[in-house]
DNA sequence: CAGCCATTTGCACACGTGTGCATTGGCAGC
DNA sequence: GCTGCCAATGCACACGTGTGCAAATGGCTG
């Protein structure tokens, strides 16, 4: 599959130490203290010197070295951000707005996958502790209560993305979507349309999501005076978190949807949805005209499939830049607000009032 | 949009100093040179002090500061790595293979974003460099010329991933899809399904790839007798390098294409055709009746939407993984082996016999 | 019993940068 | 000329960890 083709030049030559500030002073015939004034712009350098230095700084290729800093101020100004699968359509928005935040405020990025894993979680929040990263990210968590107390000694600020973990904790902060809403609104959408047999399809990977969209599913159909069908309900067991896996489930799961009679399905996510929608393709059903599918989350792939998706978009840059924005609050000692989105309803073309039966 | 919910704990109460292997030491009653020692199991500790250090460091919540190690070691086990677009679903494999083989060498990956600008490229390699990184991975790199002397007097291991500067660099290592290859797969599986006038649809904001594919275009086109138009070939101009953007191009070049009168189209990525295919979704185009259409890379996206895609499928995780170790190979000392990976043909549904005129 | 060696421990310095405080030199005011 | 003050610079230490070398201890051998 591979094939060799140039070679490099060896690494041999052991790359010779970098230039520091008393290179620098030795050059300019200073003390190291005035060359790190000097480039800090010190006013207790004169000016002429400053700029002496500034300009042989610049002449023999200084670059700080952030490690001596950091460990200087005790501050890394970097973060470390966790998710669950990086190559999720959903995560991978929110970790571009982690990241144009981060940047923009001068702060670098440690990413790391957990694999929906609660240990990984931990060890990779270890790890960044070890690296004393200023400031944690986790999206999708799932870490434990007996681990909070060990969060609760490393006493770095951190901040949780749309939690999976059931019991909330008051010394943690979040930004998360509102899943009760928003399921609410995809069920309102499907009612109005004039369906009564509307089946909802979760995945037990992400169970605090899973948990609240199917109560906001059951608030709906009560709304409308409906009682909620247990076979209606499928939720697929899977302990992986990712694209595949619930496209996998959706697949699968539609089967039992029919079985159950329904005339619409309301998925967790957009994958999931998708997979409904293939095993449709496959076993010949038209939808809209045949059955209507809802996701949720409206990732790109979304509005690109055929029929195009109504579902109900997270604003996922914004979950991103945001958890961001409050991370940075609570770097700079401010109190950190949590923060709740509203989702909205894209309608499309996968639902459609249910077939005159 | 949003609204405050709850107030978390105000971070008042300054994060006390973490404990450090001085303060393991003074419990202990020793030297911070044996609980340094003690820590990473010297032999010259004795086993008992070093049990009873281990125990103690354990009981007392230690983490090991990895910035003073960098500090002292000079290796800081950190790599960077710089990609055009975060949310991008190809890169997002890549961005997945590499965080996966660095993650079990123990090693932490910085992310950051260049949105295909040159500048932003060298601003986010030069802040690796003030981190210190150990070494440097670049995905579709742009850098130019005058900015390789640089990297020669920066002097960190540097891996490049499909990069897209047109002149190489015998410093620089990389890894790479054989696009020509690619390219003629596809355009030899056109034209084995009878196809005569075959367009290419490609975009300025990857110029390497884009004229590599173009070569294998028209090289499949020479071999099979036909002398290729220029009409059949449409470079649309971008500057930004996203999904979004990309499918924008895709569309745009759809009628230019009908108007060279082709009955199949290569596009440089499947995003292109995705566009591509959603423009003939709303023109009425049946595909792949009327018109055939192929892309390049695979992403998932490829196989969900309707019709499934024909395409060219490139190793993405393979790239990130295969391209980290080769980083990981420099970093000891060995010399690094550039790779060229070999792409495959996927056929979809996409692509069919053209139209019998 | 002296001397040697192995084992175990600590001293002191290094890594590169930031900063409180002391020091130096120049200049104005008396 | 002396004093006081201000501007500019340097000394020395700190951040937390790793390591070469010296030192201490104890056991063993000649």
């Amino acid at each position: 599959m591979s094939s060799p083709s140039a070679t490099g030049r060896v690494a041999g030559t052991r790359r010779s130490r970098e230039i520091s500030i008393a290179d620098i002073a030795r050059v300019a015939g200073v003390s190291h203290t005035t060359v790190s004034r000097a480039l800090r712009d010190s006013p207790l350098i004169s000016q002429e010197t400053r700029k002496r230095i500034q300009q042989l700084a610049l002449e023999m290729g200084y670059t700080p070295n952030a490690i001596a800093q950091s460990l200087q101020t005790r501050r890394t100004s970097t973060v470390g951000l966790a998710v669950t699968s990086i190559a999720d359509p959903f995560l991978s928005e929110v970790v571009r707005g982690v990241e144009e935040v981060a940047r923009s405020a001068g702060l670098s990025v440690f990413l790391s996958a957990t694999h929906n894993d609660p240990e990984q979680e931990i060890a990779v929040i270890e790890t960044f502790h070890r690296r004393r990263v200023d400031g944690i990210l986790v999206a999708s968590s799932r870490i434990t209560g007996e681990y909070k107390q060990r969060l609760d000694q490393i006493r770095v600020p951190t901040v949780l993305i749309n939690s999976q973990a059931e019991s909330q904790y008051e010394l943690l902060h979040w930004v998360a979507v509102d899943d009760l809403l928003g399921a609410r609104l995809a069920v309102e959408h499907l009612l109005a349309l004039g369906h009564r047999a509307i089946g909802y399809v979760g995945t037990s990977s992400r169970p605090r999501s899973c948990r609240q969209r199917l109560e906001g599913y059951q608030a709906a159909l009560a709304s409308a005076g409906l009682a909620p069908r247990e076979e209606w309900v499928t939720i697929m067991a899977a302990e992986e978190a990712s694209p595949q896996e619930d496209v996998l489930c959706g697949r699968r799961a539609l089967l039992r949807q029919l079985d159950a009679g329904v005339t619409a399905i309301f998925c967790q996510n957009d994958m999931m949805a998708i997979g409904v929608l293939m095993a449709c393709h496959r076993r010949g059903i038209a939808v809209p005209r045949e059955l209507s599918v809802v996701g949720f989350d409206d990732i790109e792939m979304a509005s690109c499939i055929i029929p195009p998706l109504t579902t109900v978009r997270q604003p996922r840059i914004e979950l991103g830049r945001l958890a961001m924005q409050v991370l940075l609050d609570l770097l700079h000692e401010q109190e950190g607000r949590n923060h709740v989105l509203a989702p909205m309803l894209v309608v499309r073309e996968s639902s459609a009032p249910p077939p005159a039966s």
